[in-house]
DNA sequence: ATGTCCCAACTTTTGGGA
């Protein structure tokens, strides 16, 4: 089973990179972020086509969240339901018996920005989230964490002094979440391993290798004891129109 | 430090967000 997950930065402006990704990565699960879209703007038919059941929560052009799959999608979840201003930050489905979970984590702006305690106290809501969670069914929550969990996920510490996705309350909120039973599948296959997974779209970034690990797929210990290998589809962050995020994908046997 | 991209809107340029 393979299960990816891709901040898109719009849908409707990524569907030919989309249908590209679907149609030659052979992924059976796919967590989305950022669509950008309502859900009745969501392109479910066009997905159906592609042989992709779809799940979308999503209230305006701001975040919005997806779940793709071709083996089966049941129990969907919208939200949190945690607050009456709640944004389409996470959905959840069970996908072949693998509950699964595509979420967006508040960017956080800057350190003395509001946005910034939002940022961790979704995360602590999203550890409470995944604590609930019986131990016994797979779970895989995966997305755009806005976080780099270690210096080694950061082209440049020094350039991130100060800076969001790099603070240590960050870092801590996001290990909360990890202490719960969940392993970053990444880090945990390629210890060393210098990858990332986000570059920004000023100053060249990607071709100077300007880069941050912070899209993650977080397993329990039934898939992490099975995966087989995971990686970043940089190809997909080149070409024509492409996202700012690659897509991360981990491959197990069920 | 900021060289881009994406969206909405009292749209054809601006402002917000990342």
């Amino acid at each position: 089973m393979k299960i990816a997950t891709w901040n898109v930065n719009s849908l409707n402006a990524r569907w030919p990179r989309v249908e590209e990704f679907l149609t030659t990565r052979d992924v059976d699960v796919v967590l989305l972020q950022e669509t950008k879209q309502r859900d009745d703007k969501f392109p479910s038919d066009a997905l159906q086509e592609l042989g992709y059941s779809s799940a979308h929560f999503g209230f305006n052009q701001w975040n919005g969240v997806a779940i793709l799959s071709r083996v089966g999608l049941s129990e969907v979840v919208r939200g949190f339901g945690d607050r009456e201003d709640e944004e389409a930050r996470c959905i959840a489905a069970t996908c072949d018996g693998v509950r699964v979970m595509s979420c967006y984590v508040p960017n956080g702006r800057a350190v003395d920005n509001p946005h910034y305690a939002y940022k961790l106290e979704w995360l602590e809501t999203l550890r409470l989230r995944v604590a609930a969670h019986p131990k016994d069914v797979p779970l895989v929550v995966g997305g755009d964490f806005n976080v780099a969990p270690e210096d080694i996920d950061c082209y440049d510490p020094s350039a991130f002094v100060g800076a969001t996705h790099v603070t240590e309350p960050e870092r801590t909120a996001l290990r909360a979440v990890t202490d719960e039973g969940l392993t970053d599948i990444f880090r945990h296959l390629y210890p060393d391993d210098v990858q990332y997974t986000w570059w920004d779209y000023r100053n060249g970034s990607f071709r100077r290798g300007w880069g941050l690990r912070i899209d993650l797929l977080l397993c329990s210990p039934h898939v992490t004891n099975r995966a087989t290998a995971a990686w970043v589809d940089r190809d997909a962050r080149k070409g024509e129109k492409p996202s700012d995020h690659a897509p991360v994908i981990v491959e197990f046997s069920l």
